[in-house]
DNA sequence: ATAATTCCTATAAATTCATGTTGATATTCG
DNA sequence: CGAATATCAACATGAATTTATAGGAATTAT
């Protein structure tokens, strides 16, 4: 299967709930919360954020009061970033990023398949910022609620 | 990580061989030779091509002299059918093919991006026939020993 | 009959996924 | 100060999935 690990996914949402709740005052998300929120248990969600920190995607403030931010604006992040925090790279086979993850990539004829293939995933990634899903999912809730009444 | 399995990765290489095979007279492979090939077990090429042959991607010949063609010519098999036989379905997230997967397909955020970013891998490997990806492979090969001259 | 080859089932090994445990450290607030 | 709140860190554990190997039964050409 090519599939996204959850990592990836439960990453993505964890950093898109830091999005929503970006600047409005009372800035600092604590993981409880998101667990709550996004239905993933905190245990996982902070062996998750540990990589987010460490790329400097999200800052931590300890102690009493403490929680979570995006260490920079919605709008300057892209999700490539966050997937590349997370899953160290975002090929769609190791040896795309890695030379010596197969022995024949001068012969070998899928080589070439399956860079374009990662290419054209980066390049989708690349475009999309945290703030355009933000944007994205508040039209998406917009209609649903037009919908429902 | 987003990550072809190796059923998808060995399944593609499989096929591209019978690919260069088809069609010279004479036709069957067997399994050991393509074993030798690619580098890759007998008994888990045995277990990869049970969905190809299931879903009639190639034809098998039982016995001794036996061994596997392409059920179709070369052009008229595309890389997403391997795929799609290989991986039963070939999306980024479950929740793309199966509605039931996620809970809150409707609110999710990101849905709608791993939905995207689907469609396009599905585009890509819809556009490329195993004719396609040999032809392709046959210019590589042809450089690389223009270059070793 | 014999050898070659696919076919079928079981299972071992490795990795990923997810939760749990323990306790340390930093911060706020009363 | 002391109590409460949260992050931080290092493991441990078990379930699920993926990856890979093994043994032997069934089929066919010679
Ligand atoms: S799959 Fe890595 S070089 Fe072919
Ligand atoms: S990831 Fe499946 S609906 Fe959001």
């Amino acid at each position: 299967m090519i599939r996204l690990s959850t990592k990836g996914r439960y990453g993505t949402r964890l950093m898109l709930n830091l999005a929503r709740h970006y600047g409005n005052g009372n800035d600092a998300v604590i993981l409880k919360h998101i667990s709550e929120d996004e239905r993933i248990s905190i245990r996982y969600l902070e062996q998750i954020i540990i990589p987010l920190k460490i790329n400097r995607l999200v800052k931590s403030i300890r102690g009493a009061g403490g929680g979570y931010t995006l260490a920079r604006k919605p709008e300057d992040i892209k999700l490539s970033e966050i997937l590349h925090a997370l899953e160290g790279n975002c090929c769609l086979v190791e040896c795309v990023e890695d030379d010596s993850f197969c022995d024949f990539i001068e012969i070998c004829p899928t080589y070439d398949i399956w860079k374009g293939a990662t290419e054209l995933l980066k390049g989708y990634f690349d475009g999309l910022t945290l703030k355009d899903i933000v944007t994205m999912a508040e039209k998406k809730d917009k209609k649903n609620k037009a919908k429902a009444r």
